[in-house]
RNA sequence: GCCGGGAUACUCAAGUGGUCUACGAGGUCAGACUGUAAAUCUGAUGCCUUCGGGCUUCCCAGGUUCGAAUCCUGGUCCCGGCA
């Protein structure tokens, strides 16, 4: 069976350093798992790991009406940066679809797909098979619901699948974004036929403490701006405390996700014994069979 | 030194006699999660609790009052103006 290997964790974790190092030893290319990296620009704030001003190359797959890219970094290809132009249209849903392509190319290739990243959903899709991602967006409809009460939303989604409406926890009740994705979910007919390809998935996370994470990320944030982030988004880099608190509370979102979605072998990079922890895992899974 | 303004919880900040452990925002803590997911949303955030409630807070010390974050007196510190 294809193997995959997913390196997964928090951000500042250095996952990508870590997916390089294991594709430089496994023969892997890595695939990205950020739903911010796949915009164009911003490549330090959103913490694109390639050198400064490499260029992507085109390759023959195509996605929709697109050639994917791809940056070669020292030898090692990584995907899913750079899909779209910021303000375009992204989702979960795309990326599964992108990642699918991919994924499947490296393996007819006979290397290993590493796929990286921070973005829970994104992972999820890849080794759950999650039907209602597929669902269209209907636009009239949203048109239609934006703006209504979350009363109005629930009591419209109770008349019209009562089930649905009874599945949903106190939070979702109360949130509009789900309360009308739920309606659009209702009242769509088109059909879903998943896709049954199967794989052996590794699922490694790099995590630490909280406080090693803090830190972590407190001082990506001050290189980041002695690199010129700046540049990147005047607004985002004024008030550093507050871009060190956004990080903050991203990262204890990511550890809440993970917690629950992701059943990874988690290594704590706190441990200086860490790297060959995850190495021997790594190296096990990969030799088997 | 004189005149005026100010000191509220981790931070900012509302409150000027009772419904005040004290609006709101941020932060922090916990949680949800199937096409925006680094999104969106929920709960908690003085201490203790047998979850009924109990105890302690609004710079400090006194005072007035049945009752004070709120009024009075004195003190400390900060800011602006005049010296």
């Amino acid at each position: 069976m294809n193997k995959i290997l997913i390196v997964c964790g928090p951000t500042a974790t250095g996952k990508t350093k870590f997916g390089i190092e294991m594709a430089r030893q496994l023969n892997g290319e890595i695939v990205s798992a950020d739903s911010r990296q796949v915009y164009t620009g911003k490549n330090l704030i959103h913490g694109k790991d390639i050198p400064y001003k490499l260029k992507a190359t085109s390759s023959q797959l195509k996605w929709r009406d697109r050639f994917l890219k791809y940056y070669d970094v020292d030898g090692i290809k990584i995907w899913l940066y750079d899909v779209v132009d910021p303000g375009d249209e992204f989702n979960v849903a795309f990326w599964k679809e992108c990642a699918d392509l991919i994924i499947k190319d490296i393996t007819s290739r006979n290397k290993l797909p590493i796929v990286v990243g921070g973005s829970g959903l994104y992972l999820e899709s890849l080794t759950r098979k999650l039907d209602q991602i597929s669902t269209p967006p209907n636009k009239l409809l949203r048109q239609k619901l934006v703006g209504k009460s979350v009363k109005y939303l629930f009591n419209y989604l109770n008349k019209i699948d009562s089930f649905r409406a009874a599945q949903l926890n106190i939070s979702d009740r109360s949130n509009p974004r789900r309360l009308i994705r739920a309606i659009e979910i209702s009242q769509s007919s088109t059909t879903y036929n998943p896709q049954s390809t199967t794989f052996n998935f590794l699922q490694i996370g790099l995590t630490a403490p909280r406080d090693f994470l803090y830190k972590l990320v407190d001082q990506r944030i001050l290189d980041r701006l002695a690199s010129g982030a700046a540049l990147e988004d005047p607004d985002l880099t004024a008030d550093i405390p507050a871009w060190q608190s956004r990080e903050h509370s991203i990262i204890r979102h990511q550890i809440t996700w993970f917690k629950r979605h992701l059943p990874a072998h988690w290594i704590d990079i706190s441990d200086s014994q860490w790297y060959s922890t995850a190495q021997l895992l790594i190296l096990n899974w990969y030799n088997k069979n």
